[in-house]
DNA sequence: GCGACTTTGTTCCTGCGTTCACAAGCGGCT
DNA sequence: AGCCGCTTGTGAACGCAGGAACAAAGTCGC
């Protein structure tokens, strides 16, 4: 069992001030969110659970019991008010106020995320870059310049930076999530296929692109849609030598 | 070897050839295929599920639960054979065929995807790219050049492609996911923040960054570690109107 | 060769998350 | 105004995943 020093709550997160809400749920509760701005941009006021269920991919009493952690914010017999259900799920999320993000290498990767109109649209300005390639220093990209990794922890505090996005190779991401910490970043995005050491109160979220790669050959193969030869037996013999 | 006597699930996935393998545990031993990979590099031959969960930032148990889905190819007293653990995750991940890859919208997504060693580097060989753009048809990016959309099916057929990565604006995502389908892909990695209808033996799996920020904002506000005024609770009546 | 130690593989159990099902509530229709 | 049909919100059931604990099994030291 791993306790660290900076365990306060043995029990995970139960002395929530709030409803314990289902970390599942919550990032349902994203998608349902963006469902709805988009029917309200096409004049839609109201949508029954089953409607927006049907466009949200899931099963109607699912998101009906994911609504309720936000509140009874339906009219029985005619569905919800989008508008007011986006304003109460947004407050849910936390998205009343915004949360500046600061993204570290600037490669390929970097650049594209830079770059990206949708997170400043939603309330995730970006407002740092970082790189500790010399020719980089300086230059702007999506009209903000790059600084230099070592400044990480005094610009990411003078900032308030909420989310640091790690986008560096792996043999530099350990070091550059340790500065982010060092700077008050508590909420990491990590791109690189390294699990990062952290301390209990930092919570981190990796995109794993290979592995989501792998979970698809998975089904392929377990599917029986190979197309070609696939699997042969493993030889008992020749494998336990 | 024990097949759960109560537990005869037909759980949407169909009649499965193998024991049953819960998705999460798919997805842990894609990492730890990684950790074991980087491991044999360095000339590590012997791991225990210990060192090997501490490393892949899971609970023991949880892992050697995990490895039991693939068999029993640990030595008690010893730990596991690093070379071949590798081996039978791979054959039960369907990591011993080539799968390949078309990435459609080479935008600044797709253009860091497609110029990605580490996808070929680990068995997913990248081998169609799309676009509507006719200024990009025909460009070479790392090295392959651009087909038209409309060419989606009859290319993905050819090549055999298995697995789609769909990098296109919302708009067009839907189109091309249909597109895919018809060339005879059944699996799709979808960037694009929109839930896609398909049939029901094609697969989706979503990258959402957007949703991931506000996971992570969600965490943030309600660790209380809001650096400004945050949660102010809604007046009610002025909500009602 | 034998005992003690190490580590696996599995079993049991607890808790979460999803789904079913239905009563309660609201609007519209007559 | 009152009834009818539709939809929400939730209580209960169920299936699954994760963690603790332990017995079996194999190794290493002596
Ligand atoms: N490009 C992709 O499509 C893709 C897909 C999956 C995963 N990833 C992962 O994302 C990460 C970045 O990928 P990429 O393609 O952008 O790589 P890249 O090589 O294009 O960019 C890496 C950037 O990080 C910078 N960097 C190196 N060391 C650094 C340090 N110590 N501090 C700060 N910056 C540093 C480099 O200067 C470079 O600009 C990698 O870990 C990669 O495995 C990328
Ligand atoms: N860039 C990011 O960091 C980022 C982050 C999260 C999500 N996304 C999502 O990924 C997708 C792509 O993002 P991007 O930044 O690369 O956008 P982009 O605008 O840079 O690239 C989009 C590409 O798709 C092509 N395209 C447009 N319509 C097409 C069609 N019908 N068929 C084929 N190709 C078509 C365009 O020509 C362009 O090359 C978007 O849906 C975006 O929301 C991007």
């Amino acid at each position: 069992m791993t306790v660290h020093e900076h365990g306060r709550y043995s029990t995970g997160v139960e002395d929530l001030p709030y409803r314990s809400v289902p970390e599942a749920a919550v990032g349902r509760l994203a998608v349902y969110l963006r469902v709805l701005t988009s029917m309200i941009e096409q004049g839609v006021t109201t949508m029954s659970s089953e409607v927006l269920a049907g466009a949200a991919g899931v099963n109607s009493a699912t998101l009906r019991k994911d609504l309720s952690y936000v509140g009874s914010y339906g009219t029985r017999g005619v569905g919800y008010d989008t508008a007011r259900l986006v304003e109460h799920i947004e407050r849910l999320l936390g998205l009343t106020r915004h949360h500046s993000i600061a993204v570290v290498g600037i490669g390929n990767l970097g650049h594209a995320l830079a770059n990206y109109p949708g997170f400043p649209d939603r309330g995730f300005p970006v407002t740092a870059l970082f790189d500790v390639d010399e020719d980089l220093i300086g230059v702007p990209v999506g009209g903000l310049p790059v600084d230099h990794v070592d400044s990480i922890p005094a610009i990411c505090a003078e900032r308030e930076v909420t989310i640091g996005v790690i986008c560096t190779p792996v043999p530099a991401a350990q070091g550059v999530c340790d500065l982010l910490v060092a700077g008050g970043v508590r909420c990491i995005l990590n791109f690189a296929p390294v699990v990062l050491q952290v301390p209990d109160d930092v919570e981190v979220r990796r995109v794993d692109l290979a592995v989501e790669l792998q979970i698809l050959s998975f089904h392929q193969v377990r599917r029986g849609n190979g197309i070609g030869p696939v699997v042969e037996p493993i030889d008992p013999i020749a494998v336990s030598r």
